[in-house]
DNA sequence: AAAAATTTTTAGACTCGTCTAAATTTTTAT
DNA sequence: ATAAAAATTTAGACGAGTCTAAAAATTTTT
């Protein structure tokens, strides 16, 4: 009865759907090859189930494999892993937009949702929302034909002590580490202006919204992203 | 990395929840206890697979099961079929009403978004869609609390000639019903009154809305309900 | 009330995705 | 350049959910 009888062509289980996601994600932050191991720990499976799917992902011709070399998407398994993560940022908008979940909650939930297989239901969606660009964390929305829109912030723990500009995403996604900015008030579209970089820790000093004066330690500076204006 | 990890208690898996679901349904349409065959043919499997899963939901409490007697839904089970029930509903609603999908659309879709597991998220999402009665098909929405509410309407086929009154729901809910309803203009809500029933095939002759009149077949009037207003 | 037909259950097997333990390959250190 | 360490793959097993074929129980027919 579960199972859920995958149809056609172009339907794949939850597990290989999570799979190229994650490869896509590892390669998107690495260079070369996503490793074996690497995989395992993001799925927080063992080495030897990732090892088994890759295997069967080669024979599907989503991934290029080559034993004990690491793995890269094919064409088609990109095209894939990006059609998950269109539903899975489009979804984050939805529960945060409209059902007004914080941001630091709809991760999870997203991750369930992004497998629900309809074409219709996630163009019906994107229309409802209003076609956005970006979700809660600032992340973009991989377009309907399959491309990602490349954004090009800096780190806010790498400008200059002088720059100003606006928080725009976010490298780390943990509810903790988004209730953090929460507490502090480093929403997302807010403005900074970097007024000091201690040298000894990296922490910065930072200005927001011309207003308050902020410490911002280096670990949660180096994972937040700033679209500096100058 | 799939399987879902069940974690806590009250944690079903998507084929346990469908099961209890399929129960409640057969159970609601005939009297005493579902038998596995008819379990069998609502739920597209053989009755050896039936048999199988009755046993396990038999060991968690969640069904009364004697060898070859049938089957019946404990306190536990009928509490979790009508959470599933609801959350059905509640995504129906949201696709018909804010998505624009039409009521012969929604419920293979439903079928999928009813296991995503967040009570916060059937909470938020009944009150963005302010808390619906009814599903796009005229059956009711299950209270929080577990309560299915009851409806008494009529089948169109077993009123007396020169009733009058609105359609409420329908019995039936093939997309090929529903498609069929929607070209003969048999929407929900429309007013109809009868003016013939044809003792020979007990077909129906209705007025709807006041206006034109039309020829509904038994077949169809009695897969429709009407709450007769006198 | 026995025989026949039907329904249900059991037995054994298969797929998917996982695991542990052992074997193999690659990388790092000496 | 070889030995040690680390990473990866293979082998074999398991649970969930399904299947077919066969056995057992129940119901219907005669």
């Amino acid at each position: 009865m579960n199972g859920l009888r995958l149809r056609s062509t172009d339907m794949y289980s939850f597990t290989e759907e999570n799979y190229l996601k994650t490869i896509y994600y590892l390669a998107a932050r690495q260079e070369g090859e996503v490793t074996t191991n690497s995989l395992a720990e993001m799925t927080a499976t063992k080495a030897a189930s990732v090892s088994d799917m890759l295997r069967k992902l080669a024979e599907k011709q989503l991934i290029h494999y080559r034993k004990y070399q690491g793995v890269r998407l094919t064409e088609e398994g990109e095209r894939l892993a990006l059609k998950v993560i269109r539903r899975h940022r489009l979804w984050e908008v939805f529960l945060a937009e409209k059902l007004g979940f914080g941001w630091d909650e709809v991760h999870e939930m997203a991750e369930e949702l992004e497998h629900i297989r309809s074409e219709e239901l996630v163009r019906k969606l994107d229309a409802f929302l209003g076609y956005p660009q970006f979700d809660p964390h600032g992340d973009p929305i991989p377009t309907p034909a399959g491309f990602m829109p490349s954004v090009e912030y800096s780190k806010l723990s790498e400008v200059p002590v002088g720059t100003e500009g606006r928080v725009m995403g976010v490298l780390e996604h943990s509810p903790e580490f988004l209730q953090h900015l929460d507490k502090t008030g480093l929403n997302l579209g807010c403005r900074v202006r970097v007024q000091e970089v201690n040298n000894f820790d990296k922490s910065v000093v930072v200005q927001i919204n011309r207003d308050k004066t902020l410490f911002v330690s280096n670990e949660v500076a180096r994972n937040l992203l700033v679209d500096s204006d100058h």
